[in-house]
DNA sequence: CTTAATAATTGGAACGTTCCAATATCGTCA
DNA sequence: TGACGATATTGGAACGTTCCAATTATTAAG
């Protein structure tokens, strides 16, 4: 069954012409006479031959691949930044090769080196926790285009395209604060990660804004994932003074809050306010409804895309540092019950 | 900064040996002496020696990149999955191409083509909504292993790896039957496609043994997704003889179930009994938790993995159609306050 | 010592494409 | 008619690797 390569040599034997000549026509060149288009076409479409890209990345030095690696596939939030990615790549004409690291920050090395190795035109990076500026550099140094999405790392010296983490933060907690609360916790994340500490900046500077103290019990950290955002929940609920609010550190975090205020009869919303972050497509359909911080992350796969296209166009280009706006979408879930409650309380 | 590319020669040059004793090292042959292999390993390290593969694959056909094309990453089953594949074809030493053609064949057919081009040398496909057969015939031809996953696809001519879908709608209902229930809904899923006809089966099965009318009323389809469980439910409350539990398409479904009771105020669990489909990770730990029929994506892509390898290893094998088992886990959504008030009732 | 066997190493051809410079074909204008 | 430009076409070299057959160095056996 596997018969054996038809090349572009068959084609041209076939057809009647040069090898030259079909290789123009594959690409599109506007040399060819029509008929002569037409022939060759058909010939291929005859024989079934099929493009051997190994072949042509050989000669020219440039592949039509773009490589994502992301740290954690199995979380929506780069799911849907694949996703983005991929639409627009796709339309470019460029192919995406992608990669989990499950934060492992060695299946990362040897994820970015296979990559290489295949000759990826330029990268789209959310690191691994841990990555270090040295962990990039020969990558950097080889002069390959990186975009660096959703955790930027110090003095990489590569573009980078991360979401104001900070302003969502703040809005968010003032926007709380508005609505009259004053114990408002800050829960789930790893406190070791650049995005957690801009979150936590954020957070910590609407309540000193207002007056607030931020102390530190009414911050937990945890798994930025469903069950960690259960585990969180409970750990604020042990406390003698507890929060009647909080924002989360993402989506799945709000969404493992919920259910663990559901499992003490607590209603989302009405009992208690939270507020996520990411904006990721459930939030919207969830219920209560999920009020967070929209950070639009296939728009986010598509722009980061966008500007690795533009790098590789250019050849080399200055890194930029892209902080993209982050809006606050007022949802259910710090509803306006607990607007009222909170206000008879304090 | 972009400097010229280190190739083999370069490395063997500096090496002082030939440039088959560096592919040799390169290939970690026993033929090189132990001396030589250190000194040639030093060198590429020190020259920043990056392999390159697509020679490499024009020269041997056989590439080490297998190809997964899923119907939509956007839902966490098929992240899983992906994660899954990742896990053993890259122990195996492969490394994974991944793309999203999100239910459009169109794409799908594009995806596939460039696949070929880039000489994978196997597939592993979720088949997007519509794919025939016919589809299918150029690529199982070419002698390209493929394995499906999740949707089968009729007289195809390649292996195939799904879950046993009617015998888990049929344990499912089963056991809503056992706890009481008579009013059971089917809800959410595209009525065209295999896997929804296999599980409706299970369910018809189950009524029709119990001696319960299957009433096309209560099956209900919708998009596969949180949205479509809310629209779904919706409209099943929206019957003059409602239901009292459902068997939902997928987890998707169900959580968006979940969410459309509590909308109208019941309680999942307590005044409405849901069961899901395929057990994604967020069905332990959500409130309450879904009992649902497990499918194990994970587990599922490792094994499509594996028999793929398997396949490929063996050159040409005949096609495998393995139907993997599934088994119902008792959550809290079906809880037992449901028994007591469905005893009641009926 | 010679010879045979073994262990290491090697040059060159091949893989399927693209690119370059060269050539062939044709109509047009002086 | 000849020269010219425009339009199509072409052969061959090159890309970086692997593989084969051939060679050289080393050891063991006689």
């Amino acid at each position: 069954m596997a018969k054996e390569r038809v090349t572009v040599i068959d084609i041209a034997r076939a057809a009647g012409v040069s090898k030259s000549t079909v290789s123009l026509v594959l690409q599109g060149s506007s040399l060819v006479n029509e008929a002569t288009r037409a022939k060759v076409n058909a010939v291929i479409r005859e024989l079934g031959y099929v493009y051997n890209r190994s072949a042509a990345n050989l000669r020219q030095a440039k592949s039509k691949i773009i490589g994502i690696v992301v740290n954690d596939l199995t979380n929506s939030f780069f799911a849907e930044l694949a996703v983005g990615v991929d639409a627009v790549v796709q339309s470019a004409g460029f192919v995406q090769f992608l990669a989990n690291t499950g934060e492992k920050s060695e299946r990362q090395r040897e994820v970015i080196a296979s990559m290489r190795e295949h000759g990826v035109s330029g990268l789209i990076i959310s690191p691994a926790r841990g990555t270090e500026a040295a962990d990039l550099a020969p990558l950097v140094e080889s002069g390959i285009p990186v975009v660096l999405v959703v955790r930027d790392i110090a003095r990489a010296g590569v573009s980078s395209l991360i979401s104001d983490n900070r302003a969502g933060a703040l809005a968010a907690v003032r926007h709380l604060i508005a609505r009259g609360h004053r114990r408002i916790a800050f829960l789930g994340g790893f406190a070791d990660t650049a995005v957690f500490e801009a979150r936590m900046r954020g957070y910590r500077d609407a309540l000193r804004e207002a007056g607030l103290n931020a102390g530190d019990d009414l911050v937990i950290g945890s798994a930025p994932s469903r069950a960690g955002g259960v585990t969180a929940i409970e750990q604020a609920m042990m406390l003698e003074d507890r929060p009647t609010a909080a924002l989360c550190f993402n989506d799945a975090v709000a969404f493992g809050v919920c259910d663990g205020l559901r499992a003490r009869r607590l209603e989302p919303g009405a009992d208690f306010a939270v507020i996520g972050f990411d904006d990721v497509i459930e939030a919207k359909t969830a219920v209560p409804a999920l009020t967070t911080v929209s950070v639009d992350p296939q728009g986010m796969g598509e722009r980061a895309a966008e500007l690795l296209l533009k790098q590789i166009k250019a050849g080399r280009a200055e890194p930029e540092a892209i902080v993209g706006p982050v809006r606050l979408v007022i949802r259910q879930s710090c509803g306006s019950a607990v607007e009222r409650r909170a206000k008879e309380v304090s």
